[in-house]
DNA sequence: ACGCCCATGCGTACAGTGTGCGCAACCCAT
DNA sequence: ATGGGTTGCGCACACTGTACGCATGGGCGT
């Protein structure tokens, strides 16, 4: 009573040792997973050090001794996200399916933590973390063994591809995800707006029917489109493997 | 000297004209144009509402007359910087040639406006702004003219193949920009710490000695591997050409 | 068994952010 | 001259990342 402003100046025994007895407290790992928890669910701009601190019963600054900063948690995050990527191992059989398998992979993991594509979008791929490095290894081994004559070449123009077209889709999610409604809901919403825009420009009459039909399947067409482009880019590089490889063993 | 609070609640005359008559005043336009300009120079989290209204000579809040909100100014701009783009009319001869054409000024200003990739990869394509209509007709224009079977598709995935690789350049050149040493520099500053981290991953060594040969030139070895994902993508797309189309007229 | 040290947690504070609100000044039409 | 609508702005609020320094307690050397 006569101390008001602060509630706890006297330790009074108890309060004193669950602190540390009920947890293991803070660790690297665990602000990093809880990181990427509240990322995937509310969006990367709902992520502050603040929320997630009192999301581990933590006060703020406390995180900063595991984490120098804020950047290097997302760093870590980026890593850790990327330890979902399942390449196949370099001795299938079919190099090209493998790819398929690869970039299916990536997409799904793209479009489970929609804030990847940002944050790689901002930072690029000065990375280097294990499961990244993973990552590209075993790119590297399916690329090398498929055969190319130029693996690093072919993997980044891959990995672009799939990159660009899952952070497209990523964003799309996320609006559609911050307008509460279903997709095929806000591309109807959308339409009339979109039709508006359009006017005078003659090519896109077209593209717009398309999307009409788009409501009726999106999540459908979405997978046709990443489908079309991946043989696209796979039928290219075919072209530059060593004349007479065969498509399986 | 009696109220020192406020320094002019006096309208004393002059100190009054100037304001309105030295400029235009605001107006979303000079907005949109000054907003880019600091973008450009000191990258997407140098932007605040604050920094950009003195640069107006312009009070903070004042901005938002003109434009709702942040991120609408963020929408403005990155339609603004679309008209950047060229794409070739759809009666040029060869269609190949004039995607190269559009893939290469698509690329050179996404390289331009660094900040223009982060964007896109957190808000998508919901954006409708008159530049970036204009730009997709033209594209559709092309592609429908070239006698592709499916145009949107064939657009969707270059374009998902160009802005993969230009926001990973861009990304890496923002990174760069902001070590303050040259592109080779920093390569080579990097490259211990790269060949660490590869440590134990057999397939990634061959890929860092190509990384030092870059060092030598890094921006020759980037355009080349565009160019090199860009026919692979191209010849991939011709394949979907119905047969016979001719390469030119 | 005791005392020390250092890793860990946290309260406070600071500079900075986007933006709502309401007042003041100005331009133009009457 | 008057009134109204547009434009600019000062203030305020809630919130951000993070530097600093104190308190605490578990693990170690003696």
């Amino acid at each position: 009573m006569a101390a008001d402003k602060k509630p706890q100046p006297i330790p009074s025994v108890w309060t004193r040792r669950p602190r540390t007895a009920e947890q293991p407290g803070l660790s690297q790992d665990a602000i990093v997973r809880e990181a990427i928890v509240m990322l995937d669910a509310d969006g990367i701009e709902a992520l502050s050090m603040r929320k997630l601190a009192a999301r581990l019963n933590a006060g703020a600054t406390s995180l900063y001794r595991h984490v120098a900063t804020k950047d290097e948690l997302m760093e870590l995050a980026v890593d850790e996200v990327f330890g979902e990527v399942v390449v196949p191992p370099a001795d299938s059989a079919d190099w090209r399916a493998a790819a398929v398998r690869a970039a299916a992979s990536f997409r799904a993991t793209a479009l489970r933590h929609p804030w990847l594509s940002s944050v790689l979008g901002q930072a690029g791929l000065a990375y280097l973390g294990p499961n990244l490095m993973a990552f590209s290894n075993r790119m590297a081994a399916l690329f090398i063994k498929a055969g190319f004559p130029d693996p690093a070449l072919a993997i980044d123009s891959l990995i672009a591809f799939v990159m660009g077209m899952s952070s497209a889709e990523a964003a799309w999610l996320t609006t559609v995800a911050r307008s509460g409604e279903t997709e095929a809901g806000l591309i109807a919403r959308l339409m009339p707006e979109a039709q508006q825009a359009a006017e005078g420009h003659e090519n896109l009459t077209e593209a717009y029917v398309q999307a009409a039909a788009e409501a009726l399947d999106p999540v459908g067409l979405r997978d046709a489109k990443f489908a079309y482009g991946l043989e696209v880019m796979l039928d290219g590089l075919a072209l530059r493997l060593p004349a007479g490889t065969p498509p399986a063993e």
